[in-house]
DNA sequence: GTGTTTGCAAAGTGTTTGCAATTTA
DNA sequence: TAAATTGCAAACACTTTGCAAACAC
């Protein structure tokens, strides 16, 4: 029977990413990683932090977001102005936006397909096609 | 032969919008409108106003692209977290984003289609399905 | 020990608001 | 004149920064 090691894979994330294990690190890591697929703000994973007993600042919550989004670890989402939505879902999706409660959904990426879009213009590349469904109370 | 009426047209949008063509909005609307389609941001438009000897606030600004947005004048497009950006183009069309140098472009809308989405969820409606090609610099 | 990371408080952005003065119909 | 609109300055929400103290290796 398989033991579970609940800690063993936020610190490897973290090491394969070259980033220090911290307490402050390791203690978001595990908030992120290990309740499935998340969106979360800055303010909300604070929250969350602090109520869980974890002391760190929100400085620090945006230091580890913005690091581990460079990392790969996590993507940042755009959908409202003025907030910052972070995934950890990295792999390819598309989002369902709601946007009354301002939730953010995933919407599994292998189904679906975007035809007729034009190539990238000279010197550039495709960093990403983002599909987003904004969604409103049905009147 | 047509005789230009360079000002009748931006008046017309505002009556038919229900809003008072005051020097300020008739002002905003001629810079909005009659330059093709468009990309803004408050503060640019708030430059371009007063660089064109135009006297108006940044409150004013942001008061009359939200109510021009209300009346479906304009449409708020959210690519980049803390600054708006709002696009005269209020057809169906997507978009390009040049994350490097915060460009953003339309990609007219008829040829695109996106297949593969599941439908909205119980009690909500698509209000829009937008696309964004996100573009870097090729390396 | 040395370089990295943290926390705090202050500063920065872009945006919104309250309200008196002005303008429009 | 009555109601809508404007401008200003202050307030806001979110995010970033500078730097001394704490920490990881």
């Amino acid at each position: 029977m398989q033991v579970s090691r609940p800690y063993a894979e936020p610190l490897a994330r973290l090491r394969q990413a070259g980033l220090r294990p911290t307490r402050q690190r390791l203690a978001l890591a595990r908030q992120l990683f290990q309740h499935g697929d998340r969106h979360v703000t800055a303010e909300l994973l604070h929250g969350e932090a602090e109520r869980a007993g974890i002391r760190v600042s929100l400085a620090t919550v945006y230091n580890t977001l913005h690091q581990f989004t460079a990392a790969g670890l996590l993507r940042e989402v755009v959908v409202d102005a003025g907030r910052s939505y972070f995934d950890t879902n990295v792999r390819n999706h598309h989002h369902f936006f709601h946007e009354d409660s301002g939730e953010l959904r995933d919407i599994p990426g292998e189904g679906i397909q975007v035809t007729g879009l034009p190539g990238a213009p000279d010197g550039k590349e495709v960093a990403r096609i983002e599909v987003i469904v904004r969604l409103r109370p049905r009147d």
